[in-house]
DNA sequence: CCCCAGGGTAGGG
DNA sequence: CCCTACCATGGG
């Protein structure tokens, strides 16, 4: 992995199969990534904004300073994680196996706690396009303005004693009052996201489920996302499908240390790889059994 | 009109 | 423990 300076612009020497921008910020992790051309993603993470163009062996990061990817980016974006003695050990399984092939570029993206928690809030029983959407106009409405027409995702602060009217034009449906509940907790000191991070993985499942709105799935993904907790194995409607068609006798043990991880490469796959499992499945009734 | 989306809750068996 | 209705909203 090298890095160096390229006008504006810092250049990252690294082949595509180590990570791929495109299928790691549009694979459903995290939402504030576009495509804005057939080989960049833009978005907002950390407050600032970041532009990544990639071929087959570089990414540029686009007017960014050796400082901020030292500090954010590398972190953010988990470069320095070796991904493939994992990989290979996922390998053993025919499923995993298919999924590496059509998307093995994919990480997991080191997201902002509070972020990564509301953001999944909003994710539920909604669907991608739209969760996008919410998101953008909650940043836009409360964030603060990073430049031009670009937002940060709103702090704590920034949300705290807001009511239900507040939000009414951001599309939360009835997930407003979960929104609320979380930042007041938070506010008042009932949950405080540092000593989460700390948590025995059990005990920060109990801490964020007293969040209204927060069950089983929800608290799995913030997990994930939010803390960088690897075991964690959100199960939504996706991944339900997979378990019944892949694993009807249950998800792999010797696995269960990356869970989270493996997760994310079958989410992906079953979600947009049109062949990956029978459309009768896929279009089936999801909510039966 | 229907069903579905990175679900959770309350309430009743 | 299980099951079910319901919860807003927009896309297909």
């Amino acid at each position: 992995m090298k890095i160096y300076k390229r006008e504006n612009d810092l250049v990252l020497d690294i082949p595509i199969e180590q990570i791929n921008i495109i299928d790691t910020l549009d694979c459903g992790q995290c939402f504030r990534f576009t495509k804005t051309s057939n080989n960049t993603m833009t978005g907002i993470a950390h407050g600032r904004v970041l532009s990544l163009t990639q071929t087959k062996n570089e990414i540029v990061f686009h007017d960014t300073s050796q400082d901020d990817f030292n500090d954010i980016w590398v972190n953010y974006l988990d470069l320095h994680t070796d991904y493939n003695p994992l990989k290979t050990l996922l390998s053993s399984d025919d499923t995993l196996k298919k999924a590496l092939e059509y998307a093995g570029g994919i990480r997991i993206v080191r997201q902002d706690s509070f972020e990564a928690l509301l953001s999944f809030i909003i994710s539920q029983n909604n669907n991608i396009p739209r969760i996008k959407n919410s998101i953008n106009k909650l940043c836009k409405k409360f964030g603060k303005n990073i430049i031009d027409d670009v937002y940060a995702f709103p702090s704590v602060d920034d949300l705290h004693n807001l009511s239900k009217e507040d939000f009414s034009d951001i599309g939360l449906g009835y997930r407003d009052d979960y929104i609320i509940d979380c930042v007041n907790k938070i506010k008042n000191g009932e949950l405080n996201l540092e000593n989460i991070k700390n948590m025995d993985i059990e005990d920060a499942r109990i801490t964020l489920r007293t969040i209204k709105g927060i069950g089983p799935k929800v608290a799995e993904c913030a997990l994930l996302f939010g803390f960088y907790r690897i075991e964690a194995f959100p199960i939504d409607t996706w991944i339900k499908k997979a378990l019944k068609y892949y694993y009807p006798n249950g998800f792999p043990v010797q696995f269960q240390d990356y869970a989270g991880i493996a997760q994310q490469y079958i989410f992906h796959y079953i979600r947009t790889c049109k062949d990956a499992v029978p459309e009768e499945l896929k279009s089936g009734k999801s909510k039966n059994k």
